[in-house]
DNA sequence: GCATAATTGATAACAAGTTTGCATTCTCGC
DNA sequence: GCGAGAATGCAAACTTGTTATCAATTATGC
């Protein structure tokens, strides 16, 4: 399973053409991290891109009271450390190795170089960048005005996008426990909204995995609820 | 008062070299728009870059139920518009004058043959999106963490940051219905919020204005509350 | 000055989420 | 099979925010 949690936002690699995608990799130096290992840390200075070669990784940061905030979850092709780039920032987040992983680091010097070198780099960190901007302001814009049930069905619907077809049944290997991380609430609130869904058979609750059983519904069921006009990428 | 809420993001022309600027504005047009004018509605498909020339501009949104979420609000210098640049979608967000505005419009060919003819023109706007979508991660996170009266001495205390000298007493135009639509909740939280600040001293409430008359002593307060560590550009 | 509109304050009934503690159910390894 | 650990279900007391309504205060135009 590769994007649990990317807010349906595409990955750096598909977005450039061979060349420069050959070029980016060419100038990086893959390193391999066992599970649990500390990628980078929130606060560290050292500048550079990471793009995920094999496995995932968690993005997300400890709060001073040990709860633990997710806010993303990035598999092979998505890319982080652009904060450190371009908007003279530390490491903004911790990134923790879920499972064996590789990452396909590149120096703050050698991407510099390369986006003088080759303009589509820069396009594709800007469609990226501004894809995930959108995503997020959709996001925090749902965080406030629709209610938890709502949330956690747009959100599992977007996590299975990609399984098809799209009317197939579709299920996420996921615990509640990493739910609630993700949308900042308790586990209770989010058996709640589960149970709220399933009782309306809209999911099914297994242990350790959910299952949407009839995702046309669901996206219907979601419409009905949407506060807004929903906007997509493409004409 | 130029940036009331923008989550103290720059401005994209102090951004841009001299010459850069200078191509970039003999490619604009300037439009005029009165108070109130809807300069782009959520949905518009035609694309292009927008600079705000001179006035104030709101982008936000309606909700179904009539309600309006603020996202932002820009003042000169700033611009919008980079999502139906390089993310290909349509407009996410309406943006409305207030106020007399003169925003200077640029249209996406012209744009395009900025960018690939000036570097500098690109990675300005990466600056610009990543500096917003850091800006955006971390209000996302207050949003799920932090209680209100503190998400709110944070927010006052970013918006007043330009107010020198940094120790002196800053004082901001805003009525509490604008910062309940801001944070997306009511005027009666708000309210509740900005009583408890002005207890312990932090704010004091007048009609259409908030003060704060001991800024280090805010900043102090809300050190002492951050569940992060905060993270600054520079260093 | 004074009426009017805008803004803020206050209250009550209600909805949603939190924390805490414990019971229950499921899975996996042996 | 069965036990241990993981994951989920449930309940009670509490906190925070919401809606709705009305009162009090402050600017502003004439």
């Amino acid at each position: 399973m590769t994007d649990i949690f990317d807010l349906d936002t595409p990955a750096l690699l598909p977005l450039l053409p061979p060349a420069t995608k050959a070029a980016l990799l060419s100038a990086a130096v893959p390193v391999h991290y066992p599970d649990g290992a500390l990628v980078h840390a929130r606060g560290d200075r050292k500048p550079g891109l990471s793009v995920v070669r094999s496995g995932t990784v968690r993005i997300g940061n400890p709060g001073a009271d040990g709860s633990y905030t997710t806010t993303s979850i990035l598999g092979p092709g998505h890319c982080f450390g652009e904060f450190t780039l371009f908007a003279d920032l530390p490491r903004t987040h911790d990134v923790v190795a879920i499972g064996e992983v590789v990452i396909d680091q590149i120096s703050a010097p050698r991407v510099m170089a390369l986006y003088d070198a080759d303009p589509k780099l820069g396009w594709a960190l800007l469609c990226l960048a501004t894809r995930r901007l959108h995503a997020l302001i959709e996001f925090a814009e749902d965080l406030r005005r629709l209610p938890l049930p709502v949330q956690l069905a747009k959100h599992l619907l977007a996590m299975t996008r990609q399984h098809a077809p799209a009317s197939a049944p579709a299920s996420v290997a996921l615990v509640q426990d990493d739910l609630a991380s993700m949308f900042g609430v308790s586990r209770v609130s989010i058996g709640k909204a589960l149970r709220r869904l399933a009782a309306e058979g809209l999911v099914e609750i297994g242990y350790g995995r959910l299952t949407l059983p009839d995702r046309p519904r669901l996206a219907d069921w979601l419409a009905e609820r949407a506060v807004l006009m929903p906007v997509t990428a493409g004409g």
